[in-house]
DNA sequence: CCCAATATCGTTCATATCGTTCATTTTTCA
DNA sequence: TGAAAAATGAACGATATGAACGATATTGGG
């Protein structure tokens, strides 16, 4: 998967010469790595990285391996949930990873890859499931398939920066649904954090432990199931009470009703990724120190 | 254990041809040891040496700049498993992985990567947790930055022949613990057997339909933790009587003490993947069918 | 111990890539 | 609009790489 490649083939593959390829690798747009004799050899998250900067297409991906992208479903959201789902319920693995890797490779946002395609896909596999149309281990393969992708994909981001601004997060006690946890990790990384979770079935003392650990600039908490609601609320209090003036609380999951939140304190709570990108968006224009 | 490497496998390492590496060789760039015969070893230490010279990369891009690795790592289980436990407990990803990669690329088993360096790397954080020493996050960490690292080296396992023996299994009911039925299905896909891991947490009920839908020559279950072990001998045998005879059972897991395994069924129980493997050898030569 | 299967050897040669220069195209800005 | 600046693409000899070859070494069973 993680294949290198020469200038020529880059250059192919995105329709310019190779003079030029090699005149971005010299400049450090792309980043490249040489072999002992001094030819470059060019990773494809270096490659893809570098298309998303300068807003550039992979017009012929099939010469570095990567899947031909069918027009019909990487400009509908709707249809490529469609085919995600069915690839999902019948355990498809390859066809569900390659159909979201096409995405990726439209130029489509992790955002909205994620609340307009994987989400609803699962959503809906929910709904089957609950209907007895779908059995409890599709539904569960699914995750894990969805996992595997997003795998595959967190690769593909661009590698933290040094001193990028810290983030960490996870899910809570009882809570053992990662894939929201596993998505907030990539969104941030594409958005130059360095950013780390720290899984699930968390209990919040933990958590305390890891923030003074961390130093994050940004914490997020995923619920999607609470198993004592108000013992979370005291603890979660405690939380923020100690840390909410210099750490970012950024909270969301469906189990976070409107009444609960009512009573939490947080910087920002997100129903969706577009959410915590538009508030990474205000957080990098208030802080200086943050733009890149 | 074997610490020196062909020219080939170094070759396959880094994507460049064997008569680079050899040319490499012959022009004192990378230190080389030669057999008897003539042929040209290369040791671990050389190639990291070479690496780091010429600012080449180890198959994943993210791997540069790194801390240096003990030259031991790839000979000495023991030392393996010391340093995995370190960077599992600070949180250092990309270490773990590079550790765990250059095993499997010194050409050991995966059995033996997960029963000498991962199993009692996990084990030995969970005893620091334990005393004290860790904190639960680290411990969650650690299994979060495994699972990657598993996922990682599956995508370099074959692809399952389309028509090679299928095997279903996964975690049941109440248990979260997902790292032993990953490495079990890896370890299957190792032997060429077209694996698929469920997932964690399924009603034996609906592992029911999935034998069902697969018919699957091998079913697996991974017990690290029962809710209710009554009802879980109850269902267990409901489902053993249904396939018991078609479907080879392994079971596994320290959930399943001597007393609970005296009342259950099945094919072979495995206190480890070497286990796994003396048993797929066994079936290979028990059922030509199954021979590659 | 020997044999067969596999891996590696050293060599040769065609091809790919290097760095550089320069002509051409595109963008910028007065 | 037009000239300066910047980016691009083509061409060059020199060097690095990769594939192929018969010969030899190593490995793994019987």
């Amino acid at each position: 998967m993680d294949k290198l490649f020469s200038p020529k083939q880059v250059a192919r593959a995105i329709q310019v010469s190779e003079s030029s390829v090699k005149r971005w690798c010299d400049k450090g747009d792309l980043e490249v790595q040489y072999t002992a004799g001094g030819h470059r050899k060019i990773p494809i998250s270096s490659l893809i990285d570098f298309l998303r900067k300068t807003g550039q297409e992979l017009l012929q991906p099939e010469l570095l391996g990567l899947p031909r992208l069918s027009r019909q479903s990487t400009n509908d959201y709707q249809e490529a949930t469609r085919l995600l789902t069915q690839a999902l319920l019948n355990g498809l693995e390859l066809q569900a990873r390659q159909l979201v890797l096409e995405l990726y490779l439209a130029e489509h946002s992790l955002a909205n890859i994620f609340d307009k395609v994987i989400a609803p896909s699962m959503e809906r596999i929910g709904q089957e499931w609950q209907c007895g149309d779908a059995q409890i281990y599709q539904e569960r393969r699914g995750c894990e398939i969805i996992l595997q992708t997003l795998r595959e994909l967190r690769s593909l981001l661009p590698i933290p920066a040094p001193h990028s601004s810290i983030a960490v997060g996870g899910t809570i006690s009882g809570d053992y649904y990662r894939i929201p946890t596993a998505m907030v990790e990539m969104v941030l990384r594409e958005h130059h954090w360095n950013a780390c979770s720290l899984g699930d079935n968390l209990p919040i003392q933990t958590m305390e432990r890891a923030i003074l650990e961390y130093r994050p600039r940004l914490f997020w908490l995923s619920c999607s199931h609470l198993e004592n609601p108000e013992l979370f609320l005291e603890q979660y209090d405690c939380l923020y009470e100690q840390f909410g003036l210099s750490v970012a609380f950024v909270v969301g999951g469906r189990a976070l009703t409107e009444p609960l939140r009512a009573r939490m304190r947080y910087a920002v709570h997100c129903d969706s990724m577009q959410h915590l990108v538009g508030f990474l968006h205000s957080l990098q224009t208030a802080d200086p120190a943050l733009r890149f």
